[in-house]
RNA sequence: GGCCCAGUAGUUCAGUUGGUUAGAACGCCAGCCUGUCACGCUGGAGGUCGACGGUUCGAGCCCGUUCUGGGUCGCCA
C-alpha cells in the first residue's frame, strides 16, 4: 500500500475544465468505475466534488499501467499527471471534456466489493443502505443533500447574525417536564435515583436568555423526543431555534419571512413573495380540515350541517344534533373513479377515525350514483350538490361525526389523498402559509383535562386574556406555525411575560400552586425579576432541508438517522450495557 | 399498542394451479480487447427462497408464529 508522502492534492475530481488543459494536477478519490480495454484503462475517480476520468496507456508507462490493472471498485487512490483533452467528449458530466493522463498512481487503500453499487441509480433496500450508511453516503445524491444542508445551516447563521441574533448554547442535560412528549432520560451517577432529561426543545432556557437581556438569540440545536417515528419525524432532530425581546407577532413573522425568502432563493432558486399569506387556525380547519394545510390545490371543505340537520337520515342528522358536523369535499373529475377506488377511499377515512364515507358520483350527463341520496329528499340532495360546488363528472365525499375533530381529521387527510390520486399537486410549487390564532387550550382525552396546545408559557391574544377565567376553550393564543406544502416547518408564539397572566394560565391548566412550583419554579421566580415582552419560533431544520431538496424522507437529509423502532442499524444502538455500569448509576433492569 | 405493505443470488427483480436440477439483468472472478465513458466479447462462480413450525406424496408458492425494513393511526406541550 502506498502513502501520501510527498504527495499533495491540488484539485478535487469534479473541478478540472478545458481551461485547465496542460496543467499538472493531483487528485484523490475512490474508484467509481473501471473500463479496461486491454492496453488502455480508464478509471472514473470520484470525490465529493464529482468524477474525473483517469487514463492509463500501456505504451506510455508500463509500471503505472500494471498498477492500474489491479484497481477495483472503491479502492482509494491518489493520482497525478497532466490534464489533457479527451479525444471523444462525455457531455453527461462537467469534467467530460478532459481527462488526467496519469504519471503517478498511488493505491492508498483497497476495498472489498461493496454490498451495493455506489451510484444514484440503484434503488437499494433502506435496511441495507442504513447498515452501510458510510457507503450510502458516498452516493453523489446523498453527498449533494448533505452539502446542501451545510449551506442551509450557513445561510441561517449568516442571516440571524446579520440581524443581531446571538448564537448561545443551552444545556443538553436538563430537567424532565412531563408536559408534552416523552423525555429521553439520563440517569445521574452522582444522584442515584435521579435523572436528567435530554431537551425536547430549549424553550425555557431561551426565555430565560431574554430575561437576561440578550434580546435576540438563536441556536441550531439537537432536540429529543421519545415518540414513534414517521417519514418526517426522528427521535433526535435539529431545531433552528430563535427568540426575540420587545416584539409582538408581526416582528417575529417579519424577521422569519426575510429568512425564508433568502434561504429558498439561495438554495432552491425559489422566489417567495412576501408577505406570506395567513390563515387563522379556525379558517384553516374549516377550509382544509388541517392546521397544516397544503394550499397548492383546492378541494376545500364545505359545511353542509345546516342542510341535513333535520333530515331523515340518522347518519347525518344525529351527529349535527350531538354538536358535531357534516362536511363535504367535491373532487372535480372524481365521478369517473371506479367503484373499487371509491371503496378504498371509504377504508381510507376509517383509518382516521371516521365511521364511514358517504359519496355521490356525478356522471358527465349529470346522472347521479350515490351511497346515501335515497335517504334524503330531492331538495336536500340538490342543496348538497349545489353547496359543495359539485359539477358534472365530479365526486362528492361526505363525512359526518358527532366530534368535529374526527370530521376534520378524515376530510383533511382525504383531500390530500384525492389530490394525489387526481394528480392535482405541482411538485415544483412552494406554497407557504402562516397559521395564526391557535386555540390556547385543547382537550386531552388521555388526561381528561384541558392542556396547553402549544406550551404553558404561550400568551393569549390581548383581547382574549380575560377568557382564561371565564371561557378558556374559546381563548386564542398568540401562536403561529409556518406551513409549507402541508408540512409544519416551524412554530412559535409570543410568551407570557407577567406573573399575573402566568398564574392564571397555570390555574386554567388545573395546576395547583405546588404543581407549578415543582415543575416550573425556576421560571416562575425568574419572571418576578423583570421579563421583557418576548417571543420566538423554532424550525424543524431537517424538515426544512427535506423540502428544500425534494427528499421524501427525513432520513435522506440526516447523515446517520434512526429507523422506525428508534434504533440505528449501523452501530446497533440502543444496546445493553455492563452490569457494573448500571450498578454505578443505581439502575436496575426489571 | 393497532392496521397495511415488503422480504427469492452481492444488488434489483421474475418465478404459471403446489410438481423435474429456482431464472434474468447488473455486480463479482478469469481470459481477450488501444479511446472507453452503463466499454465490448467469451467463460465461470454465486441460493438455508428472512427464520421457525404446520398442512401435503410433494411448499419459494398455502396456513400460523416470529424477525427485519417501510408506511400509517394512536402518540408527537
Amino acid at each position: 500500500m502506498d502513502t501520501l508522502k510527498n504527495f499533495s492534492r491540488t484539485t478535487y475530481c469534479g473541478e478540472p475544465r478545458t481551461g485547465d488543459i496542460g496543467r499538472e494536477i493531483s487528485v484523490c478519490g475512490w474508484v467509481a468505475r473501471r473500463r479496461d480495454l486491454g492496453q488502455l484503462i480508464f478509471i472514473d475517480l470520484r470525490d465529493r466534488a464529482g468524477i474525473l476520468q483517469l487514463a492509463f496507456d500501456d505504451s506510455t508507462d508500463r509500471e503505472v499501467f500494471s498498477k492500474a490493472e489491479t484497481l477495483r471498485g472503491e479502492f482509494v487512490v491518489a493520482a497525478s499527471g497532466v490534464l489533457r483533452e479527451r479525444s471523444s467528449k462525455n457531455t453527461e458530466i462537467p469534467t467530460g471534456e478532459v481527462e488526467l493522463e496519469v504519471r503517478e498512481l498511488r493505491i492508498l487503500a483497497k476495498s472489498e466489493t461493496p454490498p451495493f453499487e455506489i451510484t444514484d441509480e440503484t434503488d437499494v433496500n433502506d435496511a441495507l443502505r442504513l447498515k452501510y450508511r458510510y457507503l450510502d453516503l458516498r452516493r453523489p445524491d446523498m453527498q449533494r443533500v448533505i452539502m446542501m444542508r451545510h449551506r442551509a445551516v450557513k445561510i441561517a447563521r449568516d442571516y440571524f447574525d446579520e440581524n443581531g441574533f446571538l448564537e448561545i448554547e443551552t444545556p443538553m442535560l436538563t430537567k424532565s417536564t412531563p408536559e408534552g412528549a416523552r423525555d429521553y432520560l439520563v440517569p445521574s451517577r452522582t444522584h442515584p435515583g435521579k435523572f436528567y432529561a435530554l431537551p425536547q426543545s430549549p424553550q425555557q432556557y431561551k426565555q430565560l436568555l431574554m430575561l437576561s437581556g440578550f434580546d435576540r438569540y438563536f441556536q441550531i440545536v439537537r432536540c429529543f423526543r421519545d415518540e414513534d417515528l414517521r417519514a418526517d419525524r426522528q427521535p433526535e432532530f435539529t431545531q433552528l431555534d430563535l427568540e426575540m425581546s420587545f416584539v409582538d407577532i408581526e416582528d417575529v413573522i417579519a424577521i422569519n419571512e426575510g429568512f425564508l425568502q433568502r434561504l429558498f432563493k439561495e438554495i432552491a432558486g425559489v422566489d417567495i413573495t412576501t408577505p406570506i399569506p395567513r390563515l387563522t387556525w379556525r379558517e384553516a380547519m374549516d377550509r382544509f380540515g388541517s392546521d397544516k394545510p397544503d394550499i397548492r390545490f383546492g378541494l376545500e371543505l364545505c359545511d353542509i350541517s345546516d342542510i341535513v340537520k333535520d333530515c331523515d337520515f340518522k347518519v347525518f342528522a344525529e351527529p349535527v344534533a350531538a354538536g358535531g358536523s357534516v362536511r363535504a369535499i367535491h373532487v372535480p373529475g372524481g365521478g369517473a373513479m371506479p367503484r373499487k377506488q371509491v371503496d378504498s377511499l371509504v377504508e381510507f377515512v376509517k383509518t382516521y377515525g371516521a365511521k364511514g364515507l358517504a359519496w355521490t358520483k356525478i356522471a358527465e350527463d349529470e346522472s347521479l350514483t350515490s351511497s346515501y341520496s335515497k335517504f334524503l329528499t330531492e331538495e336536500e340532495n340538490a342543496a348538497i350538490i349545489s353547496k359543495s360546488g359539485a359539477a358534472a363528472g365530479g365526486l362528492v365525499l361526505i363525512v359526518a361525526d358527532a366530534d368535529d375533530e374526527a370530521v376534520f381529521a378524515a376530510l383533511g387527510a382525504l383531500r390530500i389523498e384525492c389530490a394525489k390520486r387526481m394528480d392535482l399537486i405541482d411538485k415544483d410549487d412552494f406554497k407557504f402559509v402562516w397559521i395564526t390564532e391557535f386555540p390556547l387550550f385543547e382537550y386531552s382525552r388521555e388526561d381528561d383535562r384541558y392542556v396547553a396546545k402549544h406550551h404553558p408559557f404561550t400568551a393569549p391574544m390581548d383581547e382574549d386574556a380575560d377568557l382564561l377565567d371565564t371561557d378558556k376553550v374559546s381563548a386564542r393564543a398568540k401562536a403561529y406555525d409556518i406551513v409549507l406544502n402541508g408540512t409544519e416547518l416551524g412554530g412559535g408564539s409570543i410568551r407570557i411575560n407577567t406573573p399575573e397572566i402566568q398564574v392564571k394560565m397555570f390555574k386554567a391548566l388545573g395546576f395547583t400552586e405546588e404543581d407549578a412550583q415543582q415543575r416550573f419554579g425556576h421560571l416562575i421566580s425568574a419572571f418576578q425579576y423583570g421579563a421583557p415582552p418576548h417571543g420566538g419560533l423554532a424550525y424543524g431544520m431537517d424538515r426544512l432541508v427535506m423540502l428544500l431538496c425534494g427528499a421524501e424522507s427525513i432520513r435522506d437529509v440526516i447523515a446517520f438517522p434512526k429507523v422506525q423502532n428508534a434504533s440505528e442499524p449501523m452501530t446497533g444502538c440502543p444496546d445493553i450495557v455492563d452490569e457494573s455500569q448500571l450498578a454505578e448509576l443505581g439502575v436496575k433492569i426489571l
